[in-house]
RNA sequence: GGCCCGGUGGCAGAGUGGUUAUGCAGAGGACUGCAAAUCCUUGUACGUCGGUUCGAUUCCGGCCCGGGCCUCCA
């Protein structure tokens, strides 16, 4: 099968055909960095990651152009800079880095290019003006706003009309508008908030312009998969569509639509107050970051999720599985007459699984298959290539690449390699009350033992 | 109120018009000094009510439940 996504813009299953073959482009919206990423965020941002890294594998690792931008200019941000008594710019930077340092701990790549809004000011700029060129955008009191009334099929990414969404505001219309449902470019900004010069005045660009202005920069003004999660596609997505298609009318702007559903923790929506919401830091602190990955990738990502930690504790029992069967191409490597050659063949169910609109659980079985195939294999050359293709799949979702070891004992440790040391004497001497009494003692610490034909290895639980 | 999405076995979670998802947990067995791991076996699944059909968890409609969005604005 080739490659198929839900296109939320044909509300269908889509086969993908890149504009051009040889760079297949791709813009994620990222984060606004006013906040350190809780784990609702995490989700596109590893979804996406599979994304990219399959449009890697389809294409060639460079025919993929990945775009995910930091929003560094947002009302959220200056508000919480001056809740903190802080400089918009330590916010910033401070925050940029904390994304940085989860998306990395939760196996994502960074993407191709990471560009920030306050960078692009002037390409906003432009853009502006040319909509207002083309009478798609008025200026008003300091403001200029797009008219939403000049765009004939407004609202076709989210299914709606404008009289509906005008019948169903909620909040009170600015006295400056032309129209109820048009919304703000540009708008001014006081000596205290940031801003730059602009024809229409110091001010600051709004929400939605940052994303039309980098992809057409760092992409072209038509391009393949603009992704982000389902809260975004309004009004976020529809308004970009809006600027980028009324500024260059005679391009497509994205051409394939993805977004993934919503994440709910606990069974609840996420809230500081109900005491689930998790930030992807506290998380770190109690599960390895690949946990947290695979349970994000255990459901298909436009399903909603329900995200817990027994489910992270889940997905660490499942990698546990997987490291387990990886450990056994040491030993197959370690034999004197075995292959030294790894093949990394990745299995077909596994891609054509991911190739049906990124179905991770599907793929996620395809792995345990692969898992099944090393704990049957006999001879080394089995082995090795069993795991070579567990391997390999593990690389196409982003998991599986630490060494076994490092993944089940960490950075090692003398005393318990002392005490397994001494109970293996113990059980050679048929001591065995002084054996398993020093394995009640490990286990209290959280270690396992397990006595295999290669000697006693030992993990960490917990 | 409008628009949209989802309800699968103890739990998580795919999929399909008639045939085994998969994993985690549980039970029994093999193996083990005992364990662990691995292997084998095992358990009532498809919200509800109708309809279409030879046959629906899978298609259609109603209902119930859960969730999302409904613009920048002080």
């Amino acid at each position: 099968m080739t490659l198929h996504l839900h296109n939320t813009y044909t509300r269908q299953k889509d086969p993908f055909e890149p504009i051009d073959a040889a760079n297949a482009r791709m813009y994620v919206c990222g984060p606004t960095v006013y906040d350190d990423i809780h784990i609702g965020n995490a989700r596109p941002l590893v979804v996406f990651d599979v994304l990219a890294r399959l449009l890697r594998h389809e294409y060639g690792n460079d025919h993929v152009t990945y775009v995910r931008n930091i929003t560094d200019v947002d009302d959220k941000i200056i508000e919480r800079a001056a809740e903190n008594g802080e400089e918009i710019d330590a916010l910033t930077l401070r925050t940029t880095e904390n994304f940085h340092a989860a998306a990395a701990a939760v196996g994502c790549m960074a993407p191709d290019v990471e560009p920030r809004a306050t960078d692009h000011i002037a390409q906003m700029i432009v853009l502006i003006e040319d909509l207002i060129g083309k009478e798609h955008a008025y200026e008003a009191e300091g403001h200029v706003l797009f008219h939403v009334p000049s765009m004939p099929d407004y609202g076709k990414l989210s299914g709606r009309n404008r009289d509906e969404m005008i019948a169903g505001a909620r909040v009170d219309v600015a006295p400056y508008k032309r129209d109820p449902s048009d919304f703000v470019l540009w708008k001014p900004s006081s000596d205290e908030q940031p801003g730059w010069d602009s024809p229409w005045g110091r001010g600051r660009p709004g929400w939605h312009l940052e994303c039309s202005a980098m992809s057409a920069e760092h992409l072209g003004r038509s391009f393949d998969i603009h992704g982000g999660g389902v809260d975004l596609v309004f009004p976020h997505h529809e308004n970009e569509i809006a600027q980028s298609r009324c500024a260059h009318p005679d391009e497509s702007f994205a051409r394939y639509w993805v977004h993934n559903g919503y994440l709910m923790s606990e069974g609840e929506k996420m809230a500081k107050s109900v005491g689930n919401f998790y930030t992807v830091t506290d998380l770190l602190d109690e599960f390895p970051g690949e946990a947290l990955r695979l349970a994000l990738l255990k459901s298909q990502y436009r399903q909603p999720l329900d995200f817990s930690k027994d489910g992270v504790r889940e997905a660490r029992q499942e990698l546990n599985r997987f490291y387990r069967a990886l450990g056994l191409r040491q030993d197959a490597l370690d034999g004197e007459e075995g292959p030294k050659d790894i093949s990394y063949v990745i299995p077909a169910d596994v891609v054509s699984a991911l190739e049906d609109d990124l179905n991770t659980p599907l793929a996620i079985a395809g792995l345990h298959v692969a898992a099944d195939a090393v704990f049957a294999a006999e001879t080394p050359e089995e082995i090795l290539r069993a795991t070579g293709a567990l391997k390999a799949a593990g690389r196409l979702l982003g998991l599986l690449q630490m060494e076994p070891e490092i993944w089940f004992q960490g950075d090692g440790d003398a005393a318990i390699d002392a005490l397994i040391a001494e109970r293996i004497a113990a059980r050679s001497a048929k001591d065995f009350a002084r054996a398993d009494e020093i394995r009640d003692e490990l286990t209290a610490q959280g270690i396992v033992l397990e006595d295999g034909a290669g000697g006693t290895t030992w993990r960490r639980e917990g």
